[in-house]
DNA sequence: TGATAATTTGACCGGTTGGTAAAACATTAC
DNA sequence: GTAATGTTTTACCAACCGGTCAAATTATCA
């Protein structure tokens, strides 16, 4: 791959740092809200304030700058998971889990768009990292929540689609808001809303993994 | 708006009724998998198997290919919580309601990245129809699952969330494929993590909103 | 069979897209 | 200040895009 031209200069300049911020904004911006396909590098210009192939001057394609976004996202967005603590009581584990997600979809939903929209199309760009990374940090954390079912600590459940259910209830807040609006109307729809859906949410995983009379 | 040249013959021909259909389906696969925007006409006539113009014979527009399906595939997607009834035991309604749900992603994936897609990009073709007959449909279920949480037949909760979170997980399975089949790996992955699914789900719905000592 | 209606195609058009080249301009270091 | 380095712009290109047109081809039916 080459390199763009602003990484060949002799020292990493203050210009190139704040512009290379600037950019990933707006690509962040546009991306999110249109994929990869149905976005313009002109449209990133715009956004950006910045011309076409000046913006071309600090990322070489479209697809380094797609790439540059993802790579740093990636990361930050699987930091909730990480904290996910096997020595914690499960209960209040969950719960935080399940809080710290909706904040980030309530704080940070274009970057939640990013990901669903790149996964919705076949993850073209990022099926390494699903494979590698992200599988080996759920296969661990699955493990976690099978020994504390094992322990008898919460209800016997497969932890995969557990930890499925936790990022689709999340997400769903960011990736499908203008239906969550459009369905809860002007009304309802306030901010709220995501305190509503904390309340609802926590109340169903904790209560739906509590153990019951009767259960195995 | 302008009737393509195969609408404005004498009578409607078998050709026609077979041209569209093949079309439809060609768009769908189209759509569903690089959203509106990223789709070309181009690459739906490949799929479909005939030329660009004679694609255009049949709809005038990408906009109009478009709308012929999210008309005809918004209706059947909703038919599951439609069939969803005040008169059954709560219990076995949304049982079935998370299972017909959970049949659809799995045989009809294609049909619910189109609505994904088309919402996570804020919905600009259908706006009208989720603040229209998709927020009355929610509406009245809201209504009869709020009056199951007050006749004390399910846990005290809030019916659109619960909706939400059915919508969420189940239509995962769907969207988000790649990543559920990259993440279970591919021993995990076979067809039987939708079984694996409904089973989870079932446990989590229905024992997450059981009534339980204690809850008001 | 032949005439008429319906379908299909190839050639094309103007606008947009991702990306390039080179020169003009700004910044920094001495 | 000036020369070297770094940044931005103008002009441009080839490929692609949505869509049109007219002519060629095929199906229908008296």
């Amino acid at each position: 791959m080459v390199l763009p031209r602003a990484a060949r200069t002799q020292r990493r300049t203050r210009i190139q740092e704040e512009k290379e911020e600037l950019i990933l904004e707006a690509a962040l911006e546009v991306f999110a809200t249109h994929g990869f396909r149905g976005s313009t590098i002109d449209q990133i210009a715009e956004v950006a304030g910045m011309s076409k192939p000046n913006l071309l001057y600090y990322f070489r394609t479209k697809e380094a700058m797609h790439r540059a976004l993802i790579d740093r996202v990636l990361d930050s967005w699987l930091d909730p998971l990480r904290e996910f603590d096997a020595e914690g009581s499960p209960v209040s584990e969950i719960r935080s889990y399940i809080r710290r997600k909706l904040e980030m979809a309530r704080d940070f939903p274009r970057e939640s768009r990013l990901f669903a929209n790149e996964i919705l199309q076949g993850a073209p760009h990022i099926e390494d990292e699903l494979k590698g990374p992200l599988k080996t940090l759920v296969d661990e954390k699955a493990e976690v929540i099978r020994a504390w079912a094992k322990a008898g600590k919460i209800a016997k459940c497969d932890p995969y689609h557990l930890i499925f259910a936790i990022w689709s209830t999340t997400q769903h807040y960011a990736d499908f808001d203008v239906q969550v609006r459009g369905v809860l109307g002007d009304e309802r729809a306030g901010e709220g809303r995501f305190e509503d859906a904390a309340r609802f949410l926590e109340q169903l995983f904790v209560s739906g993994l509590e153990i019951r009379d009767g259960s195995a």
